[in-house]
DNA sequence: TTTCTTACA
DNA sequence: TGTAAGAA
């Protein structure tokens, strides 16, 4: 199976999305209608979401964590997504760039952070 | 029972 | 954003 099916595979319930993104059913619904993700609908209209799902809503989650409103992301997704077609270039490729470098950091921070936690849980 | 939509606070 | 109402 390929990596992108396996990857947009309308797999998971709302009440599954709420828990592994902590986010309410009603921002999910809210991130859908502007565009950020792109659920699946089953047959009684009832929304199945994949694993991009899911990651990108975490993505929002930590944008929305750090202060940013909806206008911005909505821009920071854009263009990640399509850096050439943007034709205003209303968030700078600087801007772009630091938010990623941003991403980056934090997420290593993450990692040598529960590491570390992981070591001192030893003396406690 | 769970989720959907719509609408109001 | 949260929550309520009525439908599916």
């Amino acid at each position: 199976m390929s990596r992108e099916i396996r990857r947009t595979m309308p797999l998971l319930s709302m009440s599954i999305v709420m828990q592994l993104t902590e986010l309410s059913a009603r921002q999910i619904r809210y991130y859908e209608e502007h565009h950020l993700i792109e659920p699946h609908r089953t047959e009684g209209n009832r929304r199945m979401f994949s694993l991009n799902d899911v990651d990108t809503l975490l993505e929002v989650k930590d944008y929305l964590e750090q202060g940013m409103n909806m206008a911005k992301i909505k821009k920071l997704f854009a263009k990640k997504l399509d850096p050439v077609a943007t034709e205003e270039p209303d968030l700078s490729d600087t801007e772009l760039r630091r938010i990623m470098r941003e991403e980056m950091r934090q997420a290593q921070r993450m990692q040598k952070s529960s590491i570390r936690r992981g070591d001192l849980s030893r003396f406690y």
